[in-house]
DNA sequence: CATCGAATCGGACTACAGTCCGCTTATGTC
DNA sequence: GACATAAGCGGACTGTAGTCCGATTCGATG
């Protein structure tokens, strides 16, 4: 058999979904994120309305391409790193190192992340990040000697109040960064070590 | 001096409300809350668009009145009910009876819950009854020795998965109620009792 | 290079959230 | 009971999310 015509992304399509992107980031970093719609997005970007929403879903999906490459960073370090956030160290510490480096990648865009977890409803759950770090809380937990069901639910707990929402909510609130991480790392400690 | 005049609600618009939270509770019911718009709220209820959104502001804030009564409820109960909710027992016991209690209360309409929690971007942290939740379990955590900073961090991560949308997202991901139940109380149980 | 099928484009279109302001109606007073 | 005042009403209006489908452009093939 000859090559299986693989389905390749048309070049134009391509360099649509680049101007898009380029767009969306200029003027989500001048003007906030919720200031910015999707038209404007479109028309900024010379594209037509329905590329944007037929590419990107809505704006959740959009704000979730911007920050791809940032989350995968993360993801990798998990993976492959290091220790205590790569493999090799125990549950607990690797749970507080993942708490550690979440909370900088949220605070590194808490805008952003905000709206790719709420532009739509539920839209956190169906990101496939959210099934990475709720797998590797859940296997944490697991090796600490959690039953499963509990374990899933638990890692639920852990990853609730990272959620962007929560954190600027506490911040607008006048609570400070340093004592947010404080809290949340301990709070994964906690959980983790199970008493 | 004579009496203050008290500014007491009119009696059309105090007839006007019933007429909308009636529409509302039925609409809701009957459609499912996402399917049911304000504009037919209104209509069904035989009021102008305006007077719906003046008074209520949104769908969240609609929702939250339909559940006003529920919440007083169990504001009320921990205040002055019976321990292990009211006020006698042990900080740990409290905190899980105040988990299980407020579980009942989501898992009683958790769709309107949710619409009072999300219709809006952070809705949820405005809701009066979010800082009471929130304050009855950063008092227990000080009480069981946290410092004030962390226990206010400590009682945002014990509320945050309680929210409606985590809970249906776990339901909907094949969760049983029950587990969730067990791993939220069990959650509740670790952070209060600190290790 | 000409042709063809399919993927992609783009803007008109629908529906909804939320605002605004001229009109109506209730309440307290004489 | 009539009046003055202010509170409340309601629907027209604006701007955005998201859909849809005819027109366009791509890339492969001979």
């Amino acid at each position: 058999m000859g090559p299986p015509h693989p389905p390749r992304e048309r070049a134009d399509a391509a360099r649509n979904r680049r101007k898009v992107l380029d767009a969306a980031a200029a003027l989500f970093a001048e003007r906030g994120v919720d200031a910015v719609s999707l038209d404007l997005v479109a028309a900024e970007a010379g594209v037509g309305k329905g590329t944007v929403f037929r590419r990107f879903g809505d704006k959740s999906g959009l704000a979730a391409a911007l920050l791809d490459e940032r989350e995968q960073q993360l993801q990798r370090a998990i993976l492959c790193g290091p220790p205590p956030l790569g493999p090799g160290a125990p549950p607990v510490a690797r749970a507080a190192a993942f708490t550690r480096g979440y909370l900088d990648y949220v605070f590194d865009n808490p805008e952003l992340v905000r709206m790719s977890e709420t532009a739509s409803p539920g839209a956190r759950f169906r990101i496939g990040a959210f099934r990475f770090w709720h797998q590797h809380l859940a296997v944490l937990l697991g090796e600490a000697g959690e039953p499963a069901a509990r374990a899933s639910v638990l890692a639920h707990a852990l990853l609730a109040p990272l959620a962007a929402e929560h954190l600027l909510a506490q911040l607008a609130a006048g609570a400070q960064r340093a004592d947010l991480v404080d809290g949340l790392v301990r709070h994964a400690e906690l959980v983790v070590a199970g008493c």
